[in-house]
DNA sequence: GTGAATGCAAAAACTTTGCATACGC
DNA sequence: GCGTATGCAAAGTTTTTGCATTCAC
């Protein structure tokens, strides 16, 4: 992590209105680094060596989703993962259902169906969607 | 339910290599009824008024999906939820996010986007997806 | 200095496991 | 009758809550 990123990760929070804390800049950091969402469990135990309680990863986690910083992103038969909401590069996910290995893909143009979706449906407005793909990775489809 | 229901039930239970026992006749007949998907605590709660044992409710539906009867569905911030699986009417869910009311949609032609994410990703098969809308429903959006 | 944020302890909620009994076949 | 499936008890996880202390501002 840079001095630059640091100063963006400070930047961001006290722009949501959070004092810049030891732990929530170490999780700012463990999300930019993560490639894929992170289970509460990894970010835990990765917090863990920096002294950073478990409860103190859910209340953070919390508030950050309430303030828009951070998502939740939920696959089949797994604990909610969590990732650094990232507004001009959106992605979706896919999942290998064998080693779990996850990758990004981009391009999910949901405008069509979200059209349908409000014509069939009792709802006047969408807000929002999510959209996840499962298959085999190079190395498990062998 | 009708006695026609309940035949089904049993004959798909057989057929799939199950006793069909009473907590699993109610548990069909409960996510046969129910128009949305449910979670496990509302699922035990109901089968507890027939002296139906939660760890049962567990049990059942870990079965059930090994056996390819149910499905499980994800919803942002809310526990898992499980639907009976129907392969002729597949479908899709939009939620509201303020009062959670749940509602189906069909039509999502995921092949393009498939194949879209085959491209950009190291995954060689795709076997499955989901999506879900969110948005807010006509009592909600008023 | 002040109040938001944290750590620690404890409680609550959720899920799994073990085993004796019941019941579908 | 045989063996799967269940209920009950208990253990194991995960998540939330309370409160005294710490630390960012």
């Amino acid at each position: 992590m840079t001095k630059h990123d640091k100063r963006d990760a400070r930047e961001t929070l006290r722009g949501a209105g959070f004092r810049a804390t030891k732990p929530r800049l170490l999780l700012f950091s463990l999300l930019e680094k993560s490639r894929a969402p992170l289970p509460i469990h990894d970010i835990a135990a990765r917090l863990q060596r920096h002294s950073v309680d478990q409860v103190t990863v859910y209340r953070m986690i919390d508030a950050f989703m309430r303030a828009g910083l951070v998502r939740e992103v939920n696959f089949q038969g797994q604990r909610p993962r969590y990732e650094l909401v990232d507004i001009e590069h959106d992605h979706h996910h896919i999942v290998c259902t064998k080693c779990h290995k996850i990758e990004d893909f981009v391009g999910c143009d949901s405008e069509r169906l979200e059209e349908k979706a409000l014509e069939q449906s009792h709802f006047q407005k969408i807000t929002g969607h999510s959209f996840d793909l499962y298959g085999l990775c190079d190395t498990c489809a062998k």
